[in-house]
RNA sequence: GCCGGGGUGGCAGAGUGGAUAAUGCGCAGGCCUUGAGAGCCUGUGGACCUACGGGUCCGCGCGGGUUCGAGUCCCUCCCCCGGCGCCA
């Protein structure tokens, strides 16, 4: 959620930085939220002059009764403000819901560094490591080994729970637990708080956390109840501290949320639909940061050099790209992925995603801090979030760049000791 | 799920349908002081309007209702505490 303030004092700024993103759809939306508000504050305006009235008749009321005099006359006046107040309170209500609701749709402002462009493909790649690896052999793609090596099984998932849906199966299982672990270790070493979160949220908080639309194409809703499956740990963690003041002291806050997560990935219709590389469901540990304004770009930098060194010591080629306008999502100012190589794919794919918030979801959520004990909220604070691991699109990618000729895939050796020393994974049949 | 108790400014804690949410702590500014502290004074939830002097309204877990008027009475829901039941 924007600034009100920001856009009644300066509109020309929000207006023009909304321009970006490339849908005019925004600066509609603006100009309705400029007219609501205008129209809010008139009414409500009027709406405190009829109170105003109504209190000083209420307490004559008061004074009247005390001295034992007749007050029908005054009562009815009463009754008469009352029904002035009523009908006006229902206007002011309708438009502040107005206001409300543009805000809710409004997408975050974008830092000066975001790049202009239409879709993924405009990226920017801001680095690469890793050598992308040379095979002599015909390469496999990861569902092909999951088959042969008999670890993966995505046709009883289908049966059961339908496309997009898998059942991992013996070193499988272990790889999956051991990213989980291996990716928990590496945060916990950096300082951040370990995290198990509650995987069903209420409406809420959740709108706090995500744009309108996920709700329809991304969030899972439990029948009957006011809850929703989550779709990445950041989301509880982000809501956690709703409506709370945190103290300066304890900033930056730092997270590692670990769960299972659950996308409808409506939408994605025909994108990735063999494997387990776009799933409906899968295991990930979160990076989530609450910092003070000041730290947020610093922070920004912090998480994806920590997100990059994971998949260095898997040893995943990959490159860091900077997320252009039509890219970016609506809660972040400015988003960057890492893409590993995936040689079945012969491309780079997505497998990080790591985003400064700057104060919009802290806005919605009204998360502040403040500076000293028994001092007032200096302000909003700033929100972090990035992908540490996520086990499926890793375990494809770990599938592909270590197969070997022989149909075997090695195990990276940072998983060593997380495997129960399983080096090789070999073919079943 | 059932029964009982509760939820009030940053914190503690009053408030039995009617005037200004008392009082204390904390915090900020000022006076005093060589300095600090103590003491004293003022301020310290949010929104809207403003001729920037102020003015008005809202605010007691959320949402409704009764009433001329609700922190106070009634209803739904949420959360916390205690007890019972169920449960991996």
């Amino acid at each position: 959620m924007l600034d009100i303030k920001l856009i009644r004092e300066n509109p020309e700024l929000v207006s023009s930085n909304l321009m970006k993103r490339g849908d005019p759809a925004n600066l509609e939306m603006l100009d309705s939220l400029i007219d609501c508000d205008k129209k809010w504050r008139q009414s409500l305006t009027k709406l405190n002059e009829l109170r105003h009235e109504r209190r000083q008749v209420t307490t004559a009321i008061a004074g009247a009764k005390r001295n034992g005099k007749d007050v029908v006359a005054e009562i009815s006046k009463a009754k008469e403000v009352d029904n002035e107040i009523t009908a006006l309170e229902k206007k002011v209500n309708e438009w502040e819901e107005n206001v409300h609701n543009y805000l809710m749709r409004l997408p975050n402002l974008l830092h000066e560094s975001v790049p202009t462009g239409k879709d993924e493909n405009d990226n920017v790649q801001v680095r690469t490591w890793g050598k992308i690896p040379k095979f002599g052999f015909p390469v496999k793609g990861h569902m092909d080994l999951g088959l042969t090596l008999d670890i993966i099984d995505i046709e009883r998932a289908g049966k059961i729970a339908g496309a997009r849906f898998f059942y991992l199966k013996r070193e499988a299982v272990l790889l999956d637990m051991a990213l989980m672990s291996f990716a928990l270790e590496e945060m916990r070493r950096k300082g951040y708080t370990l995290i198990e979160p509650p995987c069903l949220m209420r409406r809420k908080p959740y709108e706090g956390v995500v744009s309108l639309s996920d709700f329809e194409d991304v969030l899972y809703k439990v029948e009957n109840e006011d809850l929703y499956l989550i779709a990445t740990s950041e989301h509880p963690m982000a809501a956690m501290f709703m409506d709370e003041v945190l103290k300066s002291e304890e900033l930056p806050l730092k997270l590692a949320g670990m769960s299972t997560v659950f996308r409808k990935e409506a939408g994605a219709h025909g994108k990735d639909t063999r494997g387990i590389f776009r799933t409906h469901q899968f295991n990930k540990i979160e990076q989530f940061i609450f910092c003070k304004p000041e730290d947020s770009w610093r922070i920004h930098e912090e998480l994806i050099q920590n997100a990059e060194e994971i998949a260095k010591k898997l040893g995943l080629p990959y490159r860091v790209v900077n997320s252009c306008t039509g890219d970016i999502g609506t809660v972040a100012a400015k988003k960057y992925d890492i893409e590993a190589w995936m040689p079945a794919q012969n491309a780079y794919r997505e497998i990080v995603s790591c985003s400064n918030c700057t104060d919009y979801q802290a806005r919605r959520l009204n998360i502040k801090y403040r500076e000293k004990e028994g001092e007032a909220p200096k302000g909003f604070v700033h929100t972090l979030n990035s992908t540490a691991i996520a086990t499926g699109r890793t375990i494809v990618a770990i599938l592909e760049n270590y197969q070997q000729e022989d149909g075997s895939v090695v195990v990276p050796k940072a998983l060593g000791k997380y495997v129960g020393g399983i080096e090789k994974i070999e073919p079943k049949r």
